[in-house]
DNA sequence: CCGATGAGTCAATAATACTGACCTATTATC
DNA sequence: GATAATAGGTCAGTATTATTGACTCATCGG
């Protein structure tokens, strides 16, 4: 039986997939020029955002499994992308920063999905952009909402 | 050299990769209890949206390739929640409609995510919606776009 | 008639993910 | 100091979702 929400809904599900298609999409020529895929972006993405995090905290933000990340940082760490260097407080963990050249390569990367994003946001005004925010926020699980926060959110990724 | 702007398009690659993960993730138990992926998840709702819509139309909106298709779409034929009727204008085509099973199998998954959407639509508000749409449509292609605003969004077009 | 289109299919392959088991180094606890 | 727990890595095998390319078949349209 369907409710007064049930339009609502029904339209945010399309926007959503429609959204991060063309979204993820933005990146995915430059990504297939380098021979990486989305899981590399989406790594390099997550480790410039908190340069120092763990391997354990990345399988979280990436939900997929320790095998699986494997690959996807053997191949970055291979390449020269991404650095690991023992934990100072715990000398078992393995903290990710990008190196230079990862965080080169992130950026150019980055400028992709920029050049959709900015005139989107541009076009859409600051108004939209603060409740596109909330409600993109009220849509994830509380735990993730209050990762995000937590979050150190350093802008500062050009590290050695 | 980054500009104003990128901090929120920093945060906008934050909201969209943690909203979507989380959204997706919400039929994800009862895809799998019945064996079924997202894919299929996918291609039901969009037949559902679009009562009658052509396999190519299918192929254009899941941007996958017909082989893909093939599979995911012989899946849900086999189980009988697809049923495909040959065009009435043009009979090579074979329109895709749900069953009354698959209606209900993708209402099922339609009510995972109704609850972890609409308490966000409500907590956020209207105007949040309102700018999260403005945004969410600026961010796709034009041509998406255009294609969203054609779609007849819902009915039951029984062609054929 | 004939070229183009909608759909289906075959074979082979790739990217991304999974489970489960096992190993090392290090930290924390008894 | 022995021991359990944790951080991380690795191996083997498998599943899902996707790819490309080459076909076939029926139908549409000029």
């Amino acid at each position: 039986m369907p409710d007064s929400h049930d339009s609502a809904v029904r339209r945010a599900q399309d926007l959503l997939f429609f959204a991060y298609r063309d979204f993820t999409n933005a990146a995915d020529v430059l990504l297939e020029e380098l021979g990486l895929g989305r899981a590399h972006h989406r790594a390099l993405h997550f480790i410039g955002r908190r340069p120092g995090m763990t391997v354990t905290e990345l399988l979280g933000i990436l939900r997929i499994t320790k095998q699986s990340l494997a690959r996807v940082l053997g191949d970055l760490v291979t390449l020269g992308h991404v650095a690991q260097t023992p934990g100072g407080a715990d000398r078992r963990q393995r903290l990710l920063r990008l190196t230079p050249q990862g965080a080169e390569l992130e950026q150019r990367l980055f400028d992709r999905q920029k050049a959709r994003l900015a005139p989107a946001f541009a076009h859409a005004g600051p108004d939209a952009f603060a409740g596109f925010e909330a409600t993109m926020r009220a849509i994830m699980d509380p735990a993730t909402r209050d990762m995000l926060d937590a979050a150190p959110e350093t802008g500062d990724r050009h590290v050695g």
